[in-house]
DNA sequence: CCGAATTCTGCACTGAGGGCAACAATAGCG
DNA sequence: CGCTATTGTTGCCCTCAGTGCAGAATTCGG
């Protein structure tokens, strides 16, 4: 009974006339272009080459197109928690998980960086991810209660989830600013003042 | 040359027909049979009795009628940071400033939890709150940039910002699941806990 | 009663998002 | 080759938030 083969796109059916990298491309330029407020869906779908309605199939919403294929990245930070060794002190185990999270390829750089400015910098984008980092803190809490054996949704687990986030944020607004620093390294002395400021 | 009166509506012009209290009341009030999203700002115009378009001389946007006059109530944020001791240790000014900011009278409790709710539950209003948690942010990254005597974009006071803005969420959440519980005690738990997940 | 000031209203418009039915393209099968 | 099930795409219509703008309403000081 396999009639449905496993990768999706190969069994019966119309195949797909777009993808979600080609529209992020197109939506990318039209955002560098004209920001992202000033893009509308339906420019976007011309540049595609599609219909506006049939956006909707490949993104929830317009602010999800800058966030890409979120989920899965979730599942990847996730795993890479799991692979430290389980006798790290916690903050360790999750400030280096994060950095090796954040860690993309050299040639990665300059659109990684460009996406996050977009993202930091436009304030509909800012209300959006409230969203997504929600979701990447249940990632967090749900390691650190594991580790701490208690529930996720404990106090001790949340804050930490919610620490781990701001961390990150204020570390990744250091990074826009100053286009010389190693993300890596801005998130450890993010963790360190932290600690200096707890004293 | 005061032609202009202080209080705002006893000058010339037509004066208003309704008020900031007014749209709440009857913002909330369907807000709790509805939902946020399943009201509308026609039915919020028509309930206050004034026309849909008046509602946006009041508030710039449907999700900023919950957090009702935030601007003001973060100046006071502001001033009951500065009142206290100069020789208390930053991450205690910041939390017993937190804390009386949240204390509020017994009476207005249960309002209070109910506009909590509604921002904490609603994800169009959580996703908008992100705006208003950036302002509050920023008044913590102030206090602590003086205080240390740093610019306030630093690494450090952004991260002291966004640290207790953390525990503040945490503990909210938190203090809405269990009923009993005093918002102070639980900021001060929240605290705690982050140091201790930081050992 | 006449302006000046200020608020309210009504209308027309854009743009995001959703519901739904018809249509297009493909694979597999007889 | 045609039939059918399957899946993606399109087009149309609708709701609702939000904006711009011109004009009406209301009050005050003279």
């Amino acid at each position: 009974m396999a009639t449905m083969r496993d990768r999706p796109g190969t069994g019966a059916g119309r195949p797909e006339s777009t993808s979600h990298a080609a529209i992020e491309q197109a939506a990318f330029e039209l955002f560098s272009q004209h920001g992202f407020e000033g893009t509308t869906l339906d420019q976007i779908a011309s540049a595609v080459g599609v219909n506006r309605r049939t956006l909707f199939r490949y993104y929830p919403s317009k602010a999800d197109i800058p966030w890409g294929r979120f989920d899965e990245t979730l599942s990847e930070l996730d795993g890479m928690l799991r692979e430290l060794p389980t006798d790290w002190p916690i903050h360790r185990a999750v400030l280096e998980g994060i950095v090796r999270f954040n860690d993309v390829p050299d040639d990665a750089r300059p659109s990684h960086r460009s996406r996050m400015r977009l993202i930091l910098d436009t304030p509909a984008l800012q209300a959006h991810s409230a969203l997504r980092y929600a979701q990447w803190r249940r990632v967090i809490a749900g390691f650190v209660a594991e580790r701490r054996g208690v529930p996720p949704d404990e106090l001790l687990p949340q804050v930490a989830g919610y620490a781990a986030l701001g961390i990150a944020l204020a570390a990744y607004e250091q990074w826009m600013h100053d286009e010389t620093c190693e993300l890596g390294d801005v998130l450890r002395r993010s963790m360190d003042q932290l600690r200096d400021v707890l004293e």
